[in-house]
DNA sequence: GAAGTATCGTTTCAGGTGAAACGAAGGTCA
DNA sequence: TGACCTTCGTTTCACCTGAAACGATACTTC
């Protein structure tokens, strides 16, 4: 997370000067990557400020528990590939998680290695409860859009995703 | 920031599993927030690389720059609003910015409470000189929309930020 | 099987973070 | 004027963060 609190942000457009894009050219209120972040802050938030209070749950607690729900049993790598976090951060999550006696921690048969992560009872539980919650705040965040829209937001998300890919491999 | 490193992360559909839901109907990999999320940090991270090596600069110092480079003079307080940071963020980033030498401080005439800040010579000449690298980072993660989807992918991020506001000031 | 290398998950470390406390300045009202 | 409240920007505090170091396990090569 990255951005702010008690700050009173404005719309593109909202005021006349945004409007407009200084001598430079350049406004920032246009700019995508600045976009993106400011309105991905405010989802995040929003999405966490529901959960949290009712279940204790970080935004890191949140996504290794939805990955188990799905496809558990995973290590601990395996979760880092599907939720894009890095390995300190999942481990992090899931010794709080395996604290709170919501994901069962055991070793892999063959690969001392490995841990073979799963939801508990509780932890499934508690998955399900918030399924629903998050499918509500996403159905919300989208209401008003058609289904073509959201389409091309699902392509367009998609596209930025594989054009920052490739410059993240590519050159500079 | 928020997201990973060393994870090597899939897009929706590459793997087989990603596209089933689970016995849930949940996706972590469809779930919008979680898209915005892992795209927006990567897309943070991708160009804070370009012009953080280059220029010694934080992504908030980069805001702050964009902001005054566009609006000077503004108080602390506006560049709050403008950049969607909370104020203490701003002041560390001010405060950096102007032990470089890139932003002037000066009182406000007519309240003291207030700063007027500004960019330096030095600061102006930063500006211009990362303007357009952060264009021509948009234009590559842009490339290959058209006109009408970029223009959707606009309206769709408004509607999100419509959205999420009246949830954030509304009802949980 | 011994030596060297790779991978896994944890922990450490230095630095960044927002919420809240804070002092300073301004405003309001009697 | 003096008491009180608000607003501005800074600083403190406890926490979170990723990069790197780490110990443990597994694999590879000879």
């Amino acid at each position: 997370m990255d951005e702010s609190s008690g700050a009173a942000p404005r719309r593109r457009g909202e005021r006349p000067e945004d409007c407009e894009a200084g001598p430079s050219g350049f406004s920032l209120a246009g700019f995508l990557p600045y976009r993106l972040s400011v309105a991905t802050n405010r989802i995040s938030r929003a999405f966490a400020r529901r959960y949290s209070q009712r279940f204790g749950l970080s935004i890191a607690e949140w996504r290794v528990l939805a990955v188990l729900g799905s496809f558990a049993p995973l290590s601990s790598n395996e979760i880092c590939e599907r939720t894009a976090m890095d390995k300190a951060k999942v481990s992090r999550a899931v010794a709080l998680l395996t604290g709170k006696g919501l994901v069962d921690r055991a070793a892999h048969p063959s690969d001392q290695r490995l841990l073979r992560l799963s939801l508990s009872a509780q932890g499934q539980a508690t998955f399900e409860a918030v399924v629903p919650i998050a499918q509500r705040l996403e159905a919300e965040l989208l209401e008003g859009l058609s289904a073509e829209e959201r389409a091309l937001l699902e392509r367009c998300l998609d596209h930025l995703d594989g054009a920052v890919r490739r410059l993240e491999t590519g050159g500079t």
